[in-house]
DNA sequence: CCTTGATCTGAACATCTGTTCAGTTATCGT
DNA sequence: ACGATAACTGAACAGATGTTCAGATCAAGG
């Protein structure tokens, strides 16, 4: 809260004039978090299954990328919300890995993608994605673009998607 | 410090006869961690990659699986090791990791691996491993041994591994 | 049984933490 | 210009934290 306060330039009563407490400081800066990537993942269920997926990957790796300081308290600070918020907090998370499971079971049940637990397939792709956020520095080896290219490639390859295009 | 005690059923005094301060019992706690998982890790270079990939994955799950405990700790204190402590547990990681790419890099040489960045690969797949530890419990709808299954399967997909084995 | 060394207790310490609040200062519509 | 409302300060509070240490307690060998 000092360290909030500070860096904000004010002293520490302050911030209660904003906030009642640091619980809901914290619950709802994660709130509005997920709640921002689930409005902004536009998904669009007509499209083609590849497609879909294709965007999900990029879009998952940008946003978390664009927003790399809230995806650092949502993953280091989940233990510090009470189970009310806890559960709350846990419903949009998984809000947002069942749109992920939507397109693979998509593509399943329309023979583009060959995959046998679409649940395991979603936790892991989106582990994997996540992943990115905790090395990546932009100037780096790599553009974020050349980052989406290759994890593109590596879930593609997962979910057995046949490579026959180039 | 005293939640430790407490568990020992001990004062908090008496701690400090075998560490002489927190931030070496955590330091220790993850070092020891590391050093079990790179022992542990019985990779056989002369081995065909593919083997040798299909035993990392299981390893990594099952060892992880095994001691979560120590895997939340190394996870979620990483942050809190003064910066001399971070670099070396950062190498211990980084040596892991390079266990694995060097599976990775070998079954590409030999054609059984269709990857483009052998070092996105092994993140990747750290990651995606990993996750399992954040959510899986015993008594779930799989077991262990399904999980790496599934796993195994994703990580081949994902290598681009010819699939023609049943 | 008694001495010696290890081990543990109980209490204290300094510092850090989230939070509150009376009083000062700034803001703004009239 | 003034009064009302909002915003901020400065200091205090209560509790938690890592750490220390003098003295009590225990274990074991002679």
């Amino acid at each position: 809260m000092r360290r909030i306060a500070a860096e904000v330039g004010v002293q520490v009563g302050a911030l209660y004039n904003y906030i009642p407490d640091k619980q809901t400081l914290l619950f709802d800066l994660m709130q509005e978090h997920l709640e921002a990537l689930l409005d902004a993942l536009a998904d669009n269920p007509g499209a083609a299954p590849l497609n879909r997926l294709d965007h999900f990957v990029r879009f998952h790796i940008r946003f978390h990328h664009d927003r790399s300081d809230a995806v650092f308290i949502a993953y280091m600070e989940l233990r510090n919300l009470t189970p009310e918020n806890f559960a709350k907090i846990e419903a949009l998370r998984k809000r947002y890995e069942d749109a992920l499971e939507a397109i693979i079971e998509a593509g399943r049940d329309a023979g583009a993608f060959h995959v046998s637990d679409t649940k395991i397939a979603t936790l892991a792709i989106i582990a994997m994605l996540t992943g990115v956020t905790t090395w990546f520095r932009s100037g780096g080896r790599l553009s974020l673009n050349e980052i989406e290219e290759q994890y593109w490639q590596l879930v593609r390859g997962a979910l057995g998607v046949s490579s026959e295009a180039p």
